[in-house]
RNA sequence: GGCGCAUUCGUCUAGGGGCCUAGGACGCCGCCCUCUCACGGCGGUAACAUGGGUUCGAAUCCCAUAUGCGCUACCA
């Protein structure tokens, strides 16, 4: 995009609750663009609307931003020439260039109240027509005016829009254009004296230089509106890019009902930030497995934004728990450790590794909702201690290529932190394999006889059970698998009974014997 | 209602007039590997919204229709 001297973009959000999906993805988006073409990307808050924005907002939003590594060259807590950077700031700006609007004739107060307008609208829809403002007070004469204003009646400005049609240029659809008498003349500052969104979206943009508004499409219908001020300004338009909106998977805008739809859940539910940043970005475009792990720089080397689609696309969690497992498995064991032990800290398992694992059990779900909860109520997580922190890098290689996310981590390993317990079910399970008592006392014999603790001994030993016993394979493999966790699945048998340790290992399968006796 | 945007397998997409008996990926199914669960490998299932044009030839161009979404506010 040469033709501007400067790049630049910027994200604006409106801190009305958390940074959904949707909005992080365009961040994303204005972020590579911006790195791309060496351009400045601005944080703007748009928090006009008192009654809805929060400051607690705010604070996630920019967590959300940090977490994803989107940093802002200017906006809240990075001053710039062009601050500030939250429109409730801003004031000063828009009223004088309201007041440059209104001496340049392109706005023109309205006395009609909203009573009026709203008779009259609701006159249309009954007969079936469109409503567009009807420019009654467009004519008044600067007497009557002066008149009313001094008798007190309550006015909105509206804006005098042309004749014609208004015609931009959008990046990925090309030319789009509007005929200018379905807008009418729109209000841009109401009678409390307030200014309107599509009004400070142009001022913001304008002050601010902004060459490339990047935003989602839900904004195309407002854009005609909003080049009309540009051109009234005498204002350069800048280059739009409408971005395909994300949907969940009833094809409706992504909304809680669909569950994880902020970045904070979605890490509680064992999900990686950088594999939810990838995932945004590769839909509305072509996917290929080399991109899994690009970081945030390969993004930005390869991703060409307006090369994207034009349809909204679904929001997938198989396919990103697909995504995630990828990438976990491209990874080091080592990696795998320091990413689990973080993971496992913030969700609560080392202060209660039985009580999280049952939550656990009732879905990825209920698991992030419970470290939600944690988290607003700032508990703070238990840290591991240091036989927890060295089992879990000990078991990070055994269940690496078994994790999807890293919550899957408690249903496979997290017997391992537990006392051996059994499910009465699990019990009938061991009861019900052929020689299992005998499988498990010589077992633990032989494991505690064993000359070298490590996993090839192991290996040997639980090997030559089954033709000493004359058992099937099968079986032995069962029995001891059970007698150690509980569970009928688990990792690698041998690796898994090495990594118990062997005191504990024999104490179990001696435990698990016990019960059968 | 008006205006706008969109429309290829269930999902993400490739495709920009003949290379398409439409390719890849997720999911699903089957087989192989295998101590459970997985990983991995192999194979399979499945789509051009509909109707008209234009053209020797259309998933690709044009027009309608349908469907979805958005805007149509003194919301952003």
């Amino acid at each position: 995009m040469p033709e501007h001297d400067h790049i630049c973009v910027r994200f604006a959000p409106s801190p009305t609750g958390y940074l959904h999906l949707g909005s992080a993805r365009t961040g994303l988006y204005n972020y590579v663009f911006a790195r791309r073409h060496g351009g400045t990307f601005i944080l703007r808050i748009e928090d006009t609307d008192l009654t809805r924005s929060t400051d607690e907002a705010v604070v996630q939003i920019i967590d959300s931003m940090k977490e994803m590594g989107l940093h802002w060259d200017e906006g809240p807590g990075a001053p710039g020439p062009h601050g500030p950077y939250r429109q409730t700031e801003r004031g000063d700006i828009y009223r004088e260039y309201v007041q440059k609007l209104f001496e340049s004739g392109h706005l023109y107060p309205c006395f009609c109240t909203p009573e009026e307008l709203d008779a009259e609208r609701a006159a249309a829809q009954a007969e079936g027509r469109g409503w567009t403002y009807s420019g009654r007070c467009r004519g008044l004469d600067t007497a009557e005016v002066a008149r009313r204003q001094a008798a007190g009646e309550p006015y909105t400005l509206r804006v005098r829009v042309p004749e014609g049609r208004t015609v931009f240029h959008d990046i990925l659809r090309g030319e789009v254009a509007f005929e200018n008498d379905t807008m009418g003349d729109f209000i841009v500052v109401r009678s409390d004296g307030s200014i309107t969104y599509n009004l400070a979206v142009v001022v913001d943009d304008v002050t601010m230089e902004i060459s490339h508004v990047i935003r989602g499409d839900d904004h195309i219908s407002n854009t005609p509106k909003q080049v009309v001020i540009y051109r009234a300004l005498g204002a350069r338009v800048p280059e739009f890019l409408h971005m395909p909106l994300l949907f969940g998977t009833d094809k409706k805008k992504l909304s809680k009902r669909h569950g994880a739809t902020k970045l904070e859940q979605l890490t509680a539910e064992g999900f990686l930030v950088e594999v939810v940043r990838n995932y945004l970005c590769f839909l509305s475009a072509e996917f290929d497995e080399s991109m899994i792990t690009w970081s945030l720089d390969d993004l930005v080397a390869h991703l060409d934004v307006t090369k994207l689609g034009t349809s909204p696309s679904i929001f997938d969690p198989e396919k990103l728990r697909w995504m995630n497992g990828r990438y976990l498995r491209a990874m080091t064991d080592e990696w795998l450790g320091d990413r689990l032990v973080g993971y496992l800290t913030r969700v609560g398992f080392y202060g209660d590794p039985a009580g999280v694992g049952e939550i656990a059990a009732q879905g990825a779900q209920a698991l992030a909702h419970a470290v939600e909860d944690a988290e607003t109520e700032h508990v703070p997580p238990t840290v591991p201690d240091e036989e927890q922190e060295a089992l879990t890098r000990a078991i990070a290689p055994l269940v690496h290529e078994k994790l999807e996310v890293l919550a899957d981590f408690i249903p496979m390993a997290g017997w391992f932190f537990r006392p051996l317990e059994f499910t009465p079910e699990a019990l009938e399970r061991l009861r019900g394999t052929a020689g299992a008592a005998e499988t498990l006392t010589t077992a633990a014999a032989g494991l505690r006889d064993l000359e070298e603790w490590d996993v090839p001994s192991v290996e040997t030993l639980v090997r030559e059970l089954p033709p000493a016993l004359s058992l099937k394979p099968k079986a032995v493999f069962a029995a001891l698998r059970l007698g150690m966790s509980g569970q009928s699945v688990t990792p690698g048998l041998f690796e898994s009974l090495w990594a118990l340790g062997r005191d504990n290992a024999v104490a179990r399968l001696g435990q698990a014997a016990a019960l059968l006796g």
